[in-house]
DNA sequence: CTGTTAGCGCATTCAG
DNA sequence: CTGAATGCGCTAACAG
């Protein structure tokens, strides 16, 4: 067994109360610095770990945060997972995860049994999970602090956000710095807020480079490779076909590449494509893809820290804002002819 | 707040004594039928839910189970986890998740960290981190079970294993039957047991089908795109080059794929290339790819079951063995002339 | 087969 | 600024 210290070991090798241990631990305030450095001092050298289970139990609270996720991406998951680790390492928390279907009617069930079993002190709330207000209005009837990642709507919610659309935006003007005029687009799900921006950004830019909005150009899809087959069969179809197609991820722009090279199309020669997230496929998949870079790992930290913050604090938690980067590879170039 | 209603309430309800609901959610013998089934529906009634932090610090145990893992793969990860939580959830146990750096020297010491802050009554260990016989004597000394994916020796080790020399050499068997008999094999990294047994089987596969071992067909690798974009270089530039290329994993695969795709080679009338894993990115790329398919979600949670039984009597749990599935797909075909 | 007694290790009163 | 008592909700020993 390691961990046989107790506080109370500690507490007698420093002479000091259990009490006195107890604050030195949690930084409260109203300890001499001698004596906090005597109880640090004595934890060291004891070795003494705080046992997590009893901290729980006498303080009511669970030192665990839940990721809620639906989102089928593994990649992005592992890294927002990655940033929330990150997170709660630092704050001697630990991270729960939870898997949630997002067209089960089930779906408050679920989160309200997570709840009730682990009692996790927070949640981080993965899109689109972020959307739904069922599950919002429970949260806050239930009182239990929750942060947002790329959420539709950003009032009073902690968590952190992106400027998808002015992504959008800059990647259609990319294209149209190519000397690009017919340039398509493949929606994302229309659940996800990501599609909305990501479109909207798409219309701006170009309204932007004064070209007129062709509703042939833009067809539907949902975020998955097969809606890129399908997109870039109907776009590719058209007597005046477009030179390039922004597809709204990059699994979506796979699927455009695809078909592109089964028709024996050059990449970009005879058309571009872009994508959206820079998952690692889109390194390395032929040709590579020009996309935007998302900070997921950093956005799963910071969504944390602001869940961290507004536990200890309610209403402290804020909606904190990170950078994109445009990656621009080889699948986009210049406009035929 | 949920979960008012405590042991005593239940005990009061079913007119019984705290112990005996205990024994009852408990699974624990010595209950009369009759008796369990009124706790039953007084649990039920009063929906009552044990605490998990009262329930850790009483018995000693946790009902956590860490997953450690250093894998890069986050499509391999997340299949896991899937199965590693679907394991924890019918058996009420929370998971964590321990990344890990493999390179670093201080492996053992995270591990131990982690095991002296949050006390995870058993761990489950993915390739490589299976078979570092440094982890694996410390957990023994710390008489804290675990459970192997895919380790690289199976003795006296509960876990999962799949045949992965029989499923390379019967990938070889498919690109002989298409006529392929120079088969080149880009290797995986050198500290991954998969890197053996898919080499072996290989090996095997060439010496079944009369094919003599070619050393300048066998390049290293290391399980990354950039190795399969580097071996694939050599193989092409070879005087007498392969007709098919084996990739020791998907990832390497797409390296081959861009570079012969780059030489304006065609797939697969060209060249045959096929991997192992069956990511979903096999799919997406052009061509899709001839793989191997493994139960990920599977192992993960037999491992866990398997684990599960270990902790509740040491020497229970044992090494399960899953089967492999060939995915014939569009990346090979009949060897050229 | 069932109940009673005593803590698990810590934080939280409220005194000093 | 510090300390002593009390209990969080549950399970482990023992009794019956």
């Amino acid at each position: 067994m390691a961990s046989r210290v107790r506080i109370e070991d500690v507490a007698a090798a420093a002479n000091v109360s259990m009490k006195t241990v107890s604050r030195v631990l949690n930084r409260e305030p109203n300890v001499r610095e001698d004596t906090r450095e005597r109880v640090l001092a004595a934890v060291d050298r004891l070795n003494y770990i705080p046992d997590f289970s009893a901290r729980s139990l006498a303080g009511n609270k669970s030192f665990l945060i839940a990721l809620l996720y639906n989102n089928p991406s593994a990649n992005y998951l592992m890294e927002v997972m990655g940033g929330v680790l990150a997170a709660c390492e630092s704050h001697q928390y630990n991270m729960l995860l939870c898997p949630l279907d997002f067209d089960s009617p089930k779906i408050v069930a679920n989160v309200e049994a997570l709840v009730a079993r682990s009692r996790p002190d927070g949640l981080v709330l993965t899109p689109p999970i972020t959307d739904l207000p069922a599950l919002l209005a429970r949260l806050s009837e239930l009182e239990i602090p929750s942060a947002s990642i790329s959420p539709k709507v950003h009032a009073n919610c902690a968590g952190v956000a992106m400027d998808e659309t002015q992504a959008a935006y800059d990647m259609v003007a990319h294209l149209v710095s190519l000397g690009h005029r017919r340039i398509a687009h493949i929606a994302g799900h229309p659940a996800h807020g990501a599609s909305d921006w990501r479109l909207t950004g798409y219309r701006q830019g170009l309204e932007r480079a004064g070209i007129e909005f062709d509703p042939t150009l833009l067809v539907a899809g949902e975020f998955s490779f097969e809606s890129g087959v399908h997109g870039a069969g109907e776009l590719l179809d058209l007597k005046r076909r477009p030179t390039a197609i922004f597809a709204a991820n990059d699994d979506t722009a796979a699927g455009v590449i695809t078909v592109a090279l089964e028709r024996n199309l050059r990449i970009p020669e005879d058309l571009s494509v872009c994508g959206f997230d820079d998952t690692p496929m889109s390194r390395h998949i032929f040709p590579a893809l020009t996309t935007v870079h998302q900070p997921t790992h950093e956005m799963g930290r910071l969504a944390t820290l602001e869940l961290l913050a507004s536990i200890q604090k309610p209403d402290a938690g804020e909606m904190l804002h990170v950078p994109y980067a445009l990656q621009l590879r080889r699948s986009t170039g210049p406009a035929p002819k």
